[in-house]
DNA sequence: TTAATGGTATTTTTT
DNA sequence: ATACCATTAA
């Protein structure tokens, strides 16, 4: 149950206040998320709100997740139907209805960043550029930003002398028509084709403006300008929108995201209710100090005043450790001892790191140890190629159009079709206009192809129609993947390929891992799809179906993630790692861009997700490519003021230490002797 | 057409 | 350390 009287003042204004434009000024563990839920709970209890009208966005899977479960326990199933969801997941609810008026079919793709990059690949070797070898990746970033600012190809025009830019600008009309040949959207596209729909479709418009009477968005201050656009018309009509966010938590910069948005927003919405809040629930006052001290070292930023009532508690324990390896075992024996002396449990543990790379020691010595534990996100599970290549059978299945997937497939398993040929049968779909899916129906009429090519060519079209017209029939999708996987022998295809027959076998449990998620979201869901199972999966938007994981979720577990997925998140006990240059702040912001600040406001994040203790770590060494690198401590440590800070170093750091100072002995008396003889 | 070899880049962060 | 290429041998 909910009760508006657990909320302070503040916090109260901001939940009861639901009609016009709400700016909620929401400090680090301020209550926020409370005073969302809230918010939504008053509207659907005491104003009798139809849940279906409220639309709650946030910008992270996880985010969402938490949202939803936080509405459960206020309202239990009361709250069917309301909408919370990421932008993408938004973008994807809208265009499902009516792409179809921008000349896109219903089933569409969605593609994630290695079937972009494919695309980019295929119109750089269009232009025959054989002189520069332009970086995909870079060119595909730049397009991104494009999009991310809605610039059309037609809009998109150099700022200066880049060549990769100018690159860019060439070839983004064709990214994009390769896109829609496949009858593909990209990431970005999931929000600046809503936009367009529903700036060219007023009917569209009119029609999500009347569902989306009461808008909400979480952490405002990392919108970027079409995600701001996607709301702005949306709340347009009602406007009866609440916005909620903190601009020292803008983090995702690097998207795109304009602080200026929030602090603008008073601007856009005339007669807007603006409310702050600054009284910290979260933290112990030591923790709570020390984050204060890190982020005033900012300068462009809206000045709070966070306090607490609570003590200050435990000082921060900040560990030097020898190296990666060191640290790992460091935090586990840490966790273990905590959780056994203070019953603590496994689930109030978080470790949080600046890159995702950073997670595979404290796997292994978590897994050593046997304490339970759950990575979020680092992508790791759909990323893996073995998982890549079934998928793509489905797609393709789903969406024949999707010649990416196609050609994922076209030779694997091995039937003896070959790159020269999937070359050739390429060449000629595109001199002849033709989809790629039905020049392999075709290939006869291709010059130089032999007979047994043919043959294999017309074998592997036959089939592809068949499974498509067997899926489009009624029935369990998960039995037609399994038995459509038997048939083409994928599992001998692995073990026939990897020498080391025990990674073929976790590859094939990878495997069969999709096809029992698929039969979970089949079990949960009534109305599942080819489709809508392969936007959950693009999306990252599946535990919440796959019954797995959702015991996973529920089990008490340690959570390893990165900075930028923990915000929004508070666990009573935090090990913030890797403490180092280079890495926070990262290497890119120090050599590259100007935006130690943003790194800066991620230290600040990290800080504020602990309750009641936090841990620091950093290494004098650290393995990087192979090779163990000397590693320096990082500026962000010197801001936090030493008496919050209680020093401990790791016998092996003491050791390396001792011997370091070894050395400079050695090296003195080395010098005195020269000096002497 | 496939397998084997050697060279290179790889590590932000999310959807 | 390793995944991903490009080139070359079979």
């Amino acid at each position: 149950m909910f009760d508006l009287k657990s909320l302070n003042p503040q916090q109260r204004t901001a939940a009861t206040h639901t009609e016009g434009p709400l700016l909620v000024l929401a400090g680090a563990g301020s209550g926020k998320t409370k005073v969302i839920t809230c918010r939504i709970a008053h509207l659907i209890e005491n104003k009798e709100v139809p849940p279906e009208n409220i639309l709650a966005v946030t910008f992270t899977n996880k985010a969402a997740r938490e949202m939803q479960e936080r509405m459960k326990e206020l309202v239990g199933s009361r709250g069917k139907g309301m909408t919370i969801s990421t932008f993408h997941s938004l973008g994807v609810k809208i265009l499902r209805q009516d792409i179809r008026k921008l000349g896109y079919k219903k089933n569409f793709s969605i593609y994630s960043t290695s079937d972009q990059l494919g695309l980019i690949r295929q119109a750089l070797r269009e232009t025959n550029d054989t002189q520069k070898k332009f970086d995909p990746d870079s060119i595909l970033w730049k397009i991104s930003g494009a999009k991310n600012a809605l610039l059309t190809p037609e809009q998109y025009r150099p700022t200066g002398f880049d060549e990769s830019e100018q690159m860019a600008v060439a070839i983004y009309p064709r990214y994009q028509a390769l896109l829609k040949s496949c009858n593909a959207i990209d990431f970005d596209d999931l929000i600046m084709l809503t936009v367009r729909l529903l700036r060219d479709f007023p009917e569209v418009l009119a029609k999500w403006q009347q569902q989306f009477r009461y808008i909400m968005v979480d952490e405002y201050q990392d919108t970027n300008p079409s995600q701001y656009l996607l709301i702005s018309m949306l709340a347009a009509q009602n406007r009866n929108i609440c916005v909620v966010g903190d601009d020292d938590q803008s983090i995702y910069g690097w998207r795109g995201a304009d602080v200026e948005k929030i602090l603008n927003f008073e601007h856009d919405y005339h007669g807007c209710k603006v409310v702050m809040l600054e009284q910290n629930y979260r933290s112990t006052g030591n923790i709570l100090d020390a984050a204060n001290h890190v982020i005033s070292n900012n300068t462009k930023r809206k000045v709070k005043a966070l306090w607490t009532e609570s003590g200050p508690g435990r000082p921060i324990d900040l560990i030097v450790a020898a190296d990666d390896e060191e640290e790992a075992t460091t935090v586990v024996e840490r966790i273990e001892t905590t959780c056994f002396r203070d019953k603590v449990s496994y689930g109030d543990c978080a470790i949080l790191y600046r890159t995702n790379a950073q997670s595979r020691p404290f796997e292994e010595q978590l897994r050593f140890a046997g304490i339970p534990y759950v990575l979020i996100g680092g992508m790791q599970f759909y990323e893996r190629k073995e998982v890549k290549d079934s998928l793509a059978w489905l797609r393709t299945i789903a969406n024949p159009e999707d010649e990416q997937s196609l050609l994922r497939i076209i030779n694997f398993p091995k039937r003896g079709i070959g790159e020269t040929t999937i070359l050739k049968i390429n060449q000629w779909s595109m001199e002849q206009g033709i989809p790629l899916f039905e020049a392999l129906g075709r290939a006869a009429e291709i010059d130089g192809i032999t007979e047994a090519v043919r043959a294999k060519v017309q074998a592997f079209h036959d089939l592809l129609s068949g499974e498509i017209a067997n899926f489009a029939a009624p029935g369990h999708l998960a039995d037609k993947v399994d038995r459509l996987f038997r048939k083409i022998g994928l599992e001998e295809e692995l073990y026939r390929t990897i020498d080391d027959q025990a990674t073929a076998r976790r590859k094939v449990e990878n495997i069969e891992q999709v096809i029992n998620s698929l039969a979970g979201f089949e079990s949960s869901s009534a109305k599942a799809t080819l489709p809508l199972f392969l936007e959950k999966v693009t999306l990252m938007d599946e535990d919440r179906f796959s019954g797995k994981d959702k015991k996973e979720h529920g089990r008490d577990a340690v959570t390893l993630m990165s900075l930028h997925s923990s915000k929004g998140l508070e666990f009573p006990m935090v090990w913030l790692v890797g403490l180092e240059e280079e890495i926070l702040p990262h290497k890119k912001s120090i050599y590259e861009d100007f935006s130690i600040d943003e790194e800066r406001r991620l230290m600040y994040v990290g800080i504020t997700r602990a309750r009641r203790h936090l841990t620091i770590t950093r290494c004098l060494q650290r393995k990087q490519y192979g090779k163990m690198q000397e590693r320096h401590p990082s500026r962000f440590l010197e801001e936090i003021p030493e008496q919050l800070v209680n020093l401990q170093q790791v016998a092996g750091a003491q050791a390396l230490n001792e011997d370091e100072a070894e050395k400079m002995a050695g090296d003195f008396f080395a010098k005195m002797k020269g000096m002497l003889g």
